[in-house]
DNA sequence: GATCTGTTTTATGGAATACAAACAAACTTA
DNA sequence: TAAGTTTGTTTGTATTCCATAAAACAGATC
């Protein structure tokens, strides 16, 4: 299984579009190509791509109202907006914020893939420098760093993420099977068995402050209290 | 002695491409000569030219196909297209193609000379300007050194593409098997365990920064993290 | 209390990965 | 051209990670 960076590619004119798809997925993103803003905004929730590439203007739903509708969704997911030269720049301008960018057409391929590229490494700073605190530990996801005081532990790949999805929740019941789901890929029984031993991996390393406590409710799932 | 710049013509109609051949170099490139799609791609891997100029309608292999399979060797080589006019305008300017450029036929030698020497000179200087952090470490790549305070080191290529990649995507999975299918080509059992070796070879070089650390997470690929 | 069902923990094995060292090929230098 | 060097591949063994198995445990139900 490969873990391309994937990008959703909303635009009407499908000659323009299928070059940019290409283009980009030399590069090796893997690129979701959608012709509308319908389309787009189903595939946007199946698919959860990391970044848009969006016309603005496309039928069904133009790319403004489609980022209104995701952004309700995910709030922190970068935008980069394709506008024709007849749209009025200052609408553009207005919107060119936060995560945001926007490229007028025509524009050359190395233009979108440089801002690509921005817009990517902004993310990955916000997201390598938040550190949570879980207790006493600070706890940081992208690294798998689990630090308290001076020392700190480098969790496995899965005990990352399955801490996170529990600090997510914390102090509140998370839901077994959507764990599974969620990192295994299904909830049968073998992946429930594997993820009671990693159930039981993370409550050693995180034994050395007790006020931090994975609890069980017994059917549903489990509770990180702290 | 300094060499000459190497430049990979394709074009299928050998009048044409006899002259241009001739013209250029009496300005001093060394030109490697195809008539097709396929000779170039064979030509491209045995001489590694720095700028391609290529026909993009070619018997065996189109212009387009040839640079999307050389872009994956090599993503940075600048390409200047040659283009019909029976071909439809729009694709090729709504393209506008990155570190591309792009010429209707017919066209004036002396426009053909000024772009490659544009793009040659943008070469340059993305490359001398290609300077990376990674943790206390500084990266270059084209000059494949890696540097900590007063002390430099010399990477070879490998190691050099790997280490790139892999910093492109910090603090995020770098999938194995693309890594693997850019740099050897594809992504065999073999050229796998030669990839551990190189990550091995990285990590001891990283190592006077312990912030700087090249992660595995398991059956996915590797994670720059710093 | 006996039994059932779901949870916790420790144990085990296989696959993926780590690393050192031997090797081969390409390139330098004398 | 031969000897040394550098680079990348191959090989062999050690180690890590995770899925699965097995066994001990705890609440619930009868």
């Amino acid at each position: 299984m490969t873990e391309k960076i994937k990008i959703l590619l909303a635009e009407d004119e499908t000659a323009l579009g299928t070059i940019i798809k290409e283009s980009l997925e030399t590069r090796g993103f893997d690129v979701l190509f959608c012709t509308n803003g319908e389309q787009a905004l189903n595939t946007y929730r199946a698919e959860k791509p990391e970044l848009l590439v969006l016309d603005v203007m496309m039928p069904k739903k133009d790319g403004f109202t489609l980022v209104k509708e995701i952004r309700a969704e995910n709030d922190k997911i970068p935008v980069i907006f394709l506008t024709s030269k007849s749209r009025t720049e200052d609408v553009v301008e207005g919107f060119g914020l936060g995560g945001n960018d926007y490229l007028k057409k025509p524009f050359s391929m190395e233009e979108l893939i440089v801002r690509i590229h921005a817009l990517l490494d902004r993310k990955r700073k916000r997201e390598s420098s938040e550190e949570v605190s879980i207790g006493k530990y600070r706890f940081n996801l992208s690294k798998q760093k689990l630090g308290l005081g001076e020392k700190e532990q480098t969790l496995t790949h899965r005990e990352a993420q399955l801490l996170f999805h529990l600090s997510e929740n914390r102090n509140a019941v998370t839901d077994r099977s959507l764990i599974l789901t969620q990192l295994w890929g299904n909830d049968d029984f073998f992946n429930a068995r594997s993820m009671d031993v990693f159930i039981t991996k993370l409550r050693k390393k995180l034994s050395e402050d007790e006020t931090v406590e994975i609890l069980n409710v017994r059917g549903y799932g489990y509770k990180l209290v702290c």
